[in-house]
DNA sequence: ATCTTGACCTGACAGC
DNA sequence: TGCTGTCAGGTCAAGA
């Protein structure tokens, strides 16, 4: 599973700004209420009939601003997926009928015909015909296109924002800097983990630190700066913090460049993995050697959550 | 203020 | 076969 965190997001992003611009909604579609929270009337008059003017992202969090003056806000959590499927065209299929997810033998053949462009937690939702048992959300545009919203565990959701309140949202307001972003220094870093005895990886998963990052590069970035994730923050030396701070910016610019060329292709049931794990220094590759040194990948538990490490390579001490 | 834990939710999978 | 239990994991709220 590969779960959207700001590479994806921003590769779902970059690939619905080239298409949503420009685009006016003609309809929407609520299948599941807590999907869209937004009044009905709001619905109404704020997202139907309103145009799309841009496509951003801040964090994990798209923003999808509407000639209405408002904007919608849509957070994929862990299994949530945008589909848009280009207008008056017969929906894509999955290219041999096999359930098996990596077995297509077909990858090439059907890419770049621009009929289906889809991101977020990889499934046969985004090759098979929509909507199906998973779609919350449809949106349908004036010439016949579509976005769908899946979410299979439903945690992901969308929210109606006034444009001059979004920045202002409550889910913004406690949300620390862009990673990617000119404002992510070191001495940033130093000062947030600073006197603090919780976990490294519990800290870099905080929001209100470094925005975006999420369990897969949490551990990624941890092992390629050969820092154990249950280090207490404080513990970290400043060349630690150094290398943390160098690879959370590869790990996610690694990460963008990869998922960049799987996403504005059409997506059928061979290329839905994206590149990234692939390349994978840690994570979900327990039992197998690290690409450093060779040692077994191990799997422990950090502040609840999986995590993988390479215990040569990421001493507690 | 900081840290930890449980809840939310569905589907896949292991074990009996 | 079919049941039960566990895991996945971002975020919030409640409790320590």
């Amino acid at each position: 599973m590969f779960v959207p965190e700001l590479p994806e997001v921003e590769t779902i992003r970059s690939g619905l700004a080239e298409l949503l611009p420009g685009q006016r909604i003609a309809g929407v579609e609520v299948l599941l209420n807590k999907s869209l929270s937004a009044p009905e009337s709001h619905i109404t008059t704020h997202i139907a009939g309103a145009g799309v003017t841009d496509v951003r992202r801040r964090g994990k969090i798209m923003i999808v601003d509407l000639s209405s003056g408002y904007s919608l806000l849509v957070h994929l959590k862990m299994t949530g997926q945008l589909v848009f499927e280009a207008g008056g065209q017969q929906p894509a299929k999955p290219g041999t009928g096999t359930n098996e997810p990596h077995s297509c033998p077909n990858p090439t053949s059907e890419t770049g015909d621009g009929r289906r462009v889809a991101g977020g937690h990889p499934t046969q939702s985004m090759a098979g015909d929509l909507p199906d048992k998973t779609t919350r959300v449809i949106f349908t545009f004036q010439d016949g296109s579509k976005l769908f919203f899946n979410d299979q565990r439903t945690f992901g959701w969308m929210k109606l924002v006034e444009r001059s309140k979004v920045e202002r949202d409550k889910c913004f307001m406690a949300m620390g800097v862009e990673p990617l972003g000119s404002q992510f220094e070191v001495c940033h870093l130093k000062s947030r983990l600073k006197h603090r005895k919780a976990a490294i990886k519990t800290l870099l998963l905080d929001q209100s630190h470094v925005a975006g990052l999420g369990n897969i590069y949490a551990d990624e970035a941890l092992h390629l700066a050969q820092v154990h994730p249950s280090r207490e923050g404080q513990s970290l030396s400043d060349e630690e913090i150094e290398r943390l701070h160098a690879a959370i910016i590869k790990v996610l610019g690694d990460s963008i460049q990869a998922g960049g060329t799987s996403f504005t292709s059409y997506v059928n049931a061979n290329g839905i993995t994206g590149d990234y794990l692939h390349n994978a220094r840690v994570y979900r590759r327990q039992g197998e050697p690290c690409r450093a040194c060779g040692t077994t990948i191990d799997k422990i538990k950090v502040g609840q959550r999986g995590t993988h490490i390479c215990p040569n390579c990421q001493k507690l001490t």
